[in-house]
DNA sequence: TATCGATACCTACACCGTAGACTCAAACTA
DNA sequence: TAGTTTGAGTCTACGGTGTAGGTATCGATA
């Protein structure tokens, strides 16, 4: 086992024999393993055998796995693909689909959120996209402090639902189930929530914290 | 080193020589000891040396380090003390101090904030303020489902606020600092960001978010 | 006093992140 | 072409982790 185990490169030159590892497509494999098995089963060694390569190679592309975690909470903004939002049309628009595009995103990686809710991104294409937003705020009519204020809140509750859907349905596959409708258990509660779809609030609230949003700028 | 160490117990019955450990009481000391070194340096081994005790000793209490997180993540929301909401006003003020009062406890823990976040609280007196919550909604004019929707809104916001708030400020410590205002870097975002307190935004969105609400029974 | 259950202790195991020294082939220099 | 440098990947080893399983000790009960 020296030179075989083809595939280590995304898109590097000499695509024959082996070629070198590189750190999107370490970090490719990284987020599929924490897909497949979950964080808590995650680890550097097992990244080294998923990769077929030493543990320690690894180590040459990221000083530590807190790097590496940089690099999958990088990769997961990355898969927002930015670029397509509607940028012609209205703050509002844009706002509303880079919402649900991270919403969408995270929720693919349900294994996955804690690693992009815990840390800043600060990849040249999330800053990026960060002062294109808050521009767009500024030409709908906010002020630069109220355009970066907007933007942080919906990125907060955006990540907060989907941290929060991701936990509850990891969570329910292996924790407590719901009580049965005669428990004394069974509350108001529960009652509730068995007519409404655990993810269905996220529109709702989105819709709000935009509608409340506009009211700054065209009082009712 | 056997049965001194006094103040094992919380309020237990014989105070003095050696109460028992419980389970508040040891959640207390863990919370204290990631408040202090982080969560990151936290290991039950070092919980044992802060309570005195073998660190076994804590596994006749929980079943594992996971069941300990969420005896912590119910720790801290006892400590909001919902008792004293203004539970006779109206939903809107609930709902706001409510909302307050999490991130105030969360930020007041910002090592902590990861382990409320990534967990469901089950315990009852969280559920029971949930029932609260939806039946002082209900009593606003909302529907059951609208109800539930709202609370669950309102959490995720206050957590997303509160979890990135807390990964901002502790990580500012080490990590990156922001660029000069002479820097190519100093764009935008940034120039917004020196006018504008990390966290003065909150106000802003729970605002917008309940405004957003009210516009649900009181179209405008 | 004898018994028992709960509580805390101890040992040991498999696994973790990663420091530091190494091999070895490709790339550059003379 | 011969010699050298560089850098990716390897190997070994260390101190730490969560926790399973067995043991000792103490208070309450019979």
């Amino acid at each position: 086992m020296k030179t075989e185990k083809g595939g280590a490169g995304g898109t590097r030159p000499s695509p024959g024999v082996r070629s070198t590892l590189n750190r999107p497509y370490i970090c490719a494999v990284a987020l599929a393993l924490i897909d497949a098995n979950g964080l808590g089963n995650f680890s550097m060694r097992k990244l080294g055998a998923g990769l077929g390569v030493d543990p320690m190679a690894v180590y040459r592309h990221f000083t530590d796995q807190e790097e590496l975690f940089d690099g999958i909470a990088e990769a997961l903004f990355d898969e927002l693909d930015v670029g397509s939002l509607p940028w012609d049309g209205s703050w509002r628009a844009v706002a509303e689909q880079y919402c649900r595009r991270l919403r969408d995103t995270l929720l693919r990686h349900p294994h996955a959120v804690s690693v992009f809710a815990t840390r800043p991104v600060r990849s040249p294409s999330s800053i990026d996209t960060g002062v294109r937003i808050i521009e767009l705020l500024q030409a709908g009519g906010f002020t630069p402090t109220r355009a970066l204020q907007i933007a942080r809140c919906l990125r907060e509750f955006t990540i907060g639902h989907a941290l929060s859907l991701a936990v509850v349905r990891l969570g329910s596959q292996s924790r407590s189930r719901k009580p049965a409708p005669e428990s004394p258990d069974y509350n108001i509660l529960a009652r509730a929530a068995d007519d409404t779809e655990i993810d269905e609030h996220f529109d709702v609230g989105l819709t709000a914290l935009l509608d409340g949003f506009e009211l700054l700028i065209r009082p009712a």
